[in-house]
DNA sequence: TCTATTCTTTAAGGTATTATGAAAAAAGTG
DNA sequence: CACTTTTTTCATAATACCTTAAAGAATAGA
């Protein structure tokens, strides 16, 4: 799968590139409006994630340029809220967007989404779940499951326990953590994630003070046990 | 791969640039801001580790320098912890950075995960792992096994074999094991290097009495035998 | 064998890190 | 705008770890 990634700043650019080479897409970028029109014709990627401001040419216009001749699906980034309303006054064809700053998971999930809804003329809906142990998560629909009951998480806990249940029995950092599922530009207090941590081992674990899934490694950070 | 170590303080240079040549890396290094500029378009290193505090010119405007004609990846050393805050805004084109003291471990790891990351069109995170005989570690959980079985080692423990793994069959003194694996410029008690020592024979050797991999150097010091 | 030196082991105190409780701040909701 | 829920912050308690010191064991050299 080719993603194509336009955005003035080099350094948002790389930190997407980055996560999505590490899920195994191809990534190819640009840097404004132009640019993309050409690489979306010359390299005819699956995806496009466009910025709307940028120089030379904006995302709105380089979105309806793209659709004159693709129907390649484009998620939309805009940095202010305000470019909101435009988008959802006028129909550029963009299939979703995304309001910075956002985080990595949530570009991850969309793209994954859109994908799996363009190609989804082949392919099942398979029920997607991601279990260890008694732990087992909904992806779907954003459920988790302890022994096969529901259990209600919050929207941050959900992301912490998926990126760490995928991550399993690999150690990150309170910093790690905070940079991949936060907000990319946000640095906030290092204890939240301890609280973070707690709360899930509240709700998923037997013996929240003897966890057995959701492990501390003493002066390293946190893990998920496989 | 080539990088270019830029701080004023002569001591710490010689340090890492021992160390990383060590390492296989070309170590070319300067003394303040405008060389650090300089060099990096004479030599187009790899990358490049800069201190913040500097004659002549401050790493913070030498990195925006930089950023003006490179996107070689960059990491500022800052010393204190008030530097810390201008970097949160990180607009200077830093990759990462990195609080004095630390210790030299921790600085090859960002520049491997650095180097990995601006290369990474043909690496795919692989399962890193280091072994030798019975003893074997997973380098991105942090876990170390013996006989193939989980041993639990604290972040020091875990920092002292791995260092002596990958330098198997050479010994270093106490006082060198302090250097590189503790903070630089601190100095403890040298018998704390035995008492890791220990606990490592402990829980990884078969008959720690006898240890067949950890082994000592009589007069000398420690290593780890292949 | 004896002595000096170096290494190993033990145990305890101090330090640094994490867990916990509570409450403020922020974000949603109707 | 009031109300609820979620997220973050802060303070304190609990605890794992690191270091230190000191005594005992091993080694090398005389």
């Amino acid at each position: 799968m080719k993603i194509l990634v336009v955005d003035d700043e080099a350094l948002l650019v790389k930190g997407i590139r980055f996560n999505l080479q590490n899920e195994g897409y191809e990534v190819i970028t640009g840097s404004d409006g132009l640019e993309a029109v050409r690489l979306v014709q010359e390299e005819s990627p699956d995806l496009v994630v466009l910025d709307v401001m940028m120089p030379n040419m904006d995302g709105l216009t380089a979105c309806a340029r793209i659709r004159e001749f693709s129907d390649v699906p484009i998620i939309l980034l805009t940095a202010k809220v305000d470019d909101m309303d435009k988008l959802m006054g006028f129909d550029h064809g963009t299939d979703d967007y995304l309001t910075k700053p956002f985080n990595i998971l949530e570009l991850k999930a969309r793209i994954r989404a859109l994908l799996r809804r363009a190609g989804s003329s082949e392919k099942k809906a398979s029920a997607n779940t991601l279990s260890i142990g008694h732990i087992s998560l909904d992806l779907d629909g954003r459920n988790a499951y302890k022994h096969g009951v529901l259990v209600d998480l919050t929207a941050k806990e959900f992301d912490v326990v998926e990126f760490l249940m995928r991550n399993a029995n690999r150690v990150y950092s309170r910093e790690a953590l905070l940079d991949t599922i936060w907000t990319y530009e946000y640095r906030s207090d290092i204890r939240t994630v301890d609280v973070h941590i707690r709360r899930l081992r509240e709700k998923l674990e037997d013996a929240p003070a003897q966890p057995k899934y959701i492990m501390t490694k003493w002066g390293v950070g946190y893990y998920f046990r496989k």
